[in-house]
DNA sequence: GAGGCATACTCGTATAGACGAGTAGCTGTG
DNA sequence: CACAGCTACTCGTCTATACGAGTATGCCTC
């Protein structure tokens, strides 16, 4: 049946302890990484690799699975094994937040996005009123409720990152940050206009694994870490006004932060 | 044989399209959520989950390995499958290399470590002059070769982070910061003795999962991201006169920025 | 009591087989 | 030509079985 996956594979150490199916896919990761399968390439069926290991097709999906949980390869039903591609990343950068950057009538999102070339959408956004989880609850002085804005962001099509705002209800109930649509320069230049002059911004970056939901949200392959980032915007009083807590494909992130050396 | 799993994990659903073991694994997740199985804590040995479900151990396998790569649980050899347990977190401040925390005999990692009560080690300490990367290079303005300093960093006996700092051989060589102990202050302190006093820092902080040397180097249980951070610093003349590539546990860390609104 | 061994449990690795479901390309019909 | 359907390939799910290897416990011997 199934060819011989080219000269790419060698053989199995059959004196060695590592499993074999270890050993099939540190082959072909190592493959991969000399760039014998190029990204996006299609890797050998699982048939194909059958044969040419000799083995049973449970250790094929097995050493597949291992690099499929490295982030190397994703599969497709019906169609293969690919070399996971690396998409684009977006580089946020520290100044991102600057007033200079907020004069525009579209979100920071938009002009950087298509600065970048690429398509940029705005999803699923909601804005409701809640009872605030107790670390969102601690962060802004505990108050009873909050406005919560819920919204996805997209580039090319592509879900990359899922975002709630949460802003104290007696700042926000009432005013234009409550609407759908915040007006320009976003929530941050409303807040401004509200005499809450914004001095500086905490964010706390974290890594896990996304949970079932976010790998939906996000359209995750298996492999991809997300980031969370958790930032607290403070007016001139030291009042917490707002908090963003945001989860990014990490395949699609790089966070850069410029601090100066004191 | 195999006991029940007492009453916390439910039946499986039929005539639900989600497959037998997605759903095994749901049940499991679901009863972690709710602390059903706490932190540490053994869930339902193979054979007990075969048994309630009346399904085959792969699928059971199938599904446990599911948990697994979420973080959510970590197997061990003739132990059993556990609650994966969060371990304390460090958290690093953006103001961690600021001048006044350099005055001490210690490094800043040892400092802090105590101060949070735990033990600090560092290992593995590796000084050697090499050929340095291509995006090392870059960032360093292209030197030839290059001072590499290699160690390992663990807390209570557990590797949490490994870094790699690359400085010009000409800034570098025959100087302390080319000895395996830098001296108090650690080489930042070291530089700005020899004229290099210490303007800004750029980080740029990546997640992904880690590759194989790096789950050994740092020991880590499947289903946990690394954070990659790579560290910048410039002198006050503009000159970047370090680059340091290190590698966290992301379940080991938050990093903390604090950004100027401008 | 200390040490060693047997045992019964745990998960790890591997085989062989079956059927389902998604994809893509070819083919034959209208 | 357009389209439906067949076919052959892909990966997804699941069963049943076997043996290996690590761990914990208790018992038995010395």
């Amino acid at each position: 049946m199934a060819a011989l996956p080219s000269g790419i594979l060698g053989a199995l150490d059959p004196t060695s302890d590592r499993a074999v199916f270890r050993q099939i896919a540190d082959q072909i990761r190592e493959a991969i990484d000399r760039g014998r399968f190029k990204e996006g390439a299609k890797l050998p069926s699982e048939s194909e690799l059958v044969e040419h290991f000799g083995v049973s097709r449970m250790t094929v999906r097995n050493a597949l699975s291992i690099l499929q949980s490295e982030g190397l390869a994703s599969s497709e039903h019906g169609r293969g094994v690919f070399v996971r591609p690396r998409p684009p990343v977006r580089r946020l950068a520290s100044d991102r937040f600057a007033r200079r950057h907020r004069d525009q009538g579209k979100s920071a999102f938009t002009v950087e996005a298509e600065a970048a070339g690429s398509k940029p959408e705005v999803d699923s956004l909601e804005v409701r009123e809640e009872k605030p989880a107790p670390d969102i609850s601690a962060r802004l002085g505990s108050p009873r409720k909050v406005l919560a804005r819920r919204r996805r962001y997209l580039l090319d099509g592509r879900p990359v990152e899922f975002a709630v705002s949460y802003l104290p209800l007696d700042l926000a109930r009432g005013t234009q940050i409550a609407e759908p649509n915040p007006g320009p320069g976003g929530i941050y230049a409303r807040l401004e206009e509200l005499g809450h002059r914004l001095d500086r911004f905490d964010e706390e970056v974290r890594a896990r694994m996304p949970s079932p939901t976010e790998v939906k949200t996000l359209r995750l392959s298996s492999g991809v870490p997300v980031i969370s980032l958790i930032r607290t915007a403070y007016d001139t009083e030291g009042r917490a006004v707002e908090v963003c807590d945001t989860v990014m494909a990490a395949d699609a992130y790089v966070l850069a932060y410029q601090l100066p050396a004191n």
